[in-house]
RNA sequence: GCCGGAGUAGCUCAGGGGUAGAGCAAUUCUUUCGUAAAGAAUAGGCCGUGAGUUCGAAUCUCACCUCCGGCUCCA
């Protein structure tokens, strides 16, 4: 919308901030300074005598701002002006912006749409289709800050000279921005990275290495935890679960395609009689080999094979992030097998799995339409005939389930098309989660067929369908979207209790006892610290529910009930309470 | 991988060319407590790792490792 007064004031801070620069660095060469959701950022390179670039540091921010306020107090009339190509061309090179004169003279061969436009703040000047603002005095002295700097590479491709891009966020007024602001520490608060490592989910050790999370006994109760609501799910579709090695020999992929797409991603293994093996980065091309270990009669299909198990890939230092972007991932993935008139059956199913779950926990989903780049064929395995027959079937499905779709044309897998599910969560943040992908290019390469009714090898497709996608990715969304305070099916400790004194630790233990029957995941801190300290502390773990217990508790045979976030409900007997919690469990898949 | 920032006790952080600091956590003792931090004592460190400069380095320099913000990538 760049029409919209928010969209304008934007984009003539990027100039504004621009022309701040070239104040303090008046040799500085600028890329492009684009609006972004909440701001904007331009690109700047700021070559010295010597030709080599300089660096600029964050201690340069608050100048920047200074000169851009004071640029904007100025009340400078934004003027927009016309000139022809050649002109352009020629004034770019007399002021050294060589990746202004790029873009020039893409537009010049016709590479870029349009006619150059020119917008001029006081002596600043930059190539721009607008629209902006009509005066800086309808920029917002203070609704921006600028927020860091970073490098990031000219349009967008690594091979080309990394510049200098400095960010900002920028609201309509002052207000707006603290809100932002306010937002962002609330993000801080969440942070997976940080509830992770307090709640005592996971832990890194640099002796292990960057990118292999370590799973603390919570972590692990939690992560089965999903992993079992999944599987719940599945059993109840006709899955089988398999299970498989974590290595293989490279023959593997480089049947399937993938040792020649990814084989730099791969972990590589030599053996002692000098073989080459890897750790295994997906798991489709083991389970093909499941399926193939017998003809299966088309009576048989679909067969569906579920496995969830940890795949390994050499990912880039810097793409490392907590648990949601790591080298040692666990999918909770699965293959079905079947023929091509059964895929849309089968889809509909993983659909509806992929529903209940996601909406067990209060996400809402959007799907994405994942299809081969039609400019880059040579990025795919198989021919046209295939991909548009599988891009068919799974467009059909989408239009038959009447969920609106987007179509994201680029964002196939190298194999095959995907629906892609986004989940929405409590702040209203995206995250790509699960997948469906229909495949009818690992069977061909693995020759997987059934026998039809006739006798007949037939080709059958594949469905590559994960819930969760990547356990430790889900855990990061998951840990976030609740900030940490788990539903009590969740929660990795459900109760714990509180006795007033050491008198009452007996009473402690047999509730401790009578909970523990019920399956409930119970402790009992008997440390010789004060009750207010013990509170704070599980509450700080966040866990559900508090049970204090002191004399009055002890004679009335019940437990004084402290809810997380609701503080005290007062006493109920135990077996109200087991009841109660209980049934709180049971609601999780009904919710 | 690339650009920038940062690493001091389990955690949060102060300090800074000349004996290593605090709070919380831990341990022991005292306290036995009614809904978000009781008190005391003790212990805890190759100041991320390695090299260099220096009479002397946690502090300055370089390399590497790890983390953070981005870029690129994501089967």
């Amino acid at each position: 919308m760049p029409d919209d007064k928010l969209h304008k004031i934007k984009h003539s801070l990027a100039h504004v901030m621009a022309a701040a620069v070239q104040e303090i660095y008046p040799n500085a060469r600028f890329g492009i300074g684009p609006v972004i959701e909440n701001g904007f950022y331009y690109d700047f390179d700021f070559p010295s005598d010597n030709g080599q670039s300089i660096q600029i540091t964050p201690e340069i921010l608050p100048e920047i701002e200074k000169r851009m306020r004071a640029i904007i107090k100025k009340n400078l009339p934004v003027e927009q002006f016309n000139l022809s190509i050649t002109e352009a061309i020629k004034e770019a090179k007399v002021a050294g912006q060589v990746y202004k004169m790029e873009l020039l003279e893409e537009i010049k061969s016709g590479k870029r749409p349009g006619q150059p436009s020119f917008y001029r703040i006081g002596s600043f000047i930059d190539l721009c289709k607008g629209p902006h603002v009509k005066n800086t005095k309808d920029l917002p002295l203070d609704g921006f800050k600028l927020t860091r700097i970073a490098g990031a590479y000219w349009k967008g491709d690594s091979a080309n000279p990394q510049m200098q891009r400095t960010y900002a966020v920028a609201f309509e007024n002052k207000k707006e921005l603290e809100e932002y602001l306010e937002l962002q520490k609330e993000l801080e608060k969440r942070d997976h990275r940080k509830l992770g490592i307090e709640l005592d989910l996971f832990t890194f050790s640099e002796l292990v290495g960057p990118g292999l999370p370590l799973w603390t006994p919570k972590g692990t109760l939690l992560r089965n935890l999903l992993d079992d609501f999944v599987w719940q799910l599945r059993q109840a579709y006709g899955y089988e679960q398999v299970d498989i090695p974590h290595i293989t020999k490279k023959d593997l992929y480089e049947k399937s395609g993938h040792w020649e797409k990814f084989q730099d991603e791969l972990f590589k293994i030599n053996t002692r009689e000098g073989h080459l093996f890897a750790m295994k980065p997906m798991n489709c091309p083991h389970h093909t080999q499941i399926y193939a270990r017998k003809p299966h009669s088309y009576k048989e299909l679909p067969v569906r094979y579920a496995n969830t198990t940890k795949v390994y890939r050499d990912e880039q230092s810097g793409e490392l992030s907590g648990v949601s972007r790591v080298l040692s991932i666990t999918q909770d993935d699965a293959h079905v097998f079947c023929r091509i008139e059964q895929v849309e059956e089968e889809v509909q199913k993983i659909w509806e799995i992929i529903s209940n779950f996601y909406e067990s926990f209060g996400f809402s989903l959007k799907l994405l339409l994942s299809l081969r780049d039609p400019n880059h064929p040579e990025k795919y395995l198989g021919n046209k005939e295939h991909w548009e027959q599988a891009e068919k079937i799974l467009r059909k499905v989408a239009e038959e389930n009447k969920k609106e779709y987007l179509e994201a044309p680029g964002e196939a897998a190298f194999y095959a098309p995907k629906l892609d599910f986004i989940a929405k969560d409590s702040l209203g943040r995206e995250w790509q989660v699960a997948t469906i992908q229909l495949d009818v290019n690992m069977p061909e390469r693995f020759d997987l067929f059934c026998i039809n009714e006739q006798g007949k090898r037939e080709r059958i497709v594949m469905i590559h369908a994960a819930i969760m996608g990547s356990i430790e990715r889900f855990l990061s969304v998951l840990i976030e979207h609740y900030a940490g305070a788990f539903p009590v099916w969740l929660s990795p400790v459900q109760a714990m209790i509180v006795p007033i004194s050491e008198k009452f630790n007996d009473y402690a233990q047999k509730i401790e006892r009578a909970l523990k029957e019920m399956d409930i995941r119970v402790e009992y801190d008997n440390r010789s610290e004060s009750v207010g300290k013990k509170i704070r502390e599980a509450e700080m773990q966040k866990t559900p529910y508090i049970l204090v217990v002191g004399e009055k508790e002890e004679k009335a045979k019940t437990v004084a009930i402290r809810q997380r976030g609701k503080g005290d409900l007062g006493t109920q007997k135990i077996e109200k309470f087991i009841q109660k919690i209980q049934e709180e469990i049971q609601e999780k898949k009904s919710s």
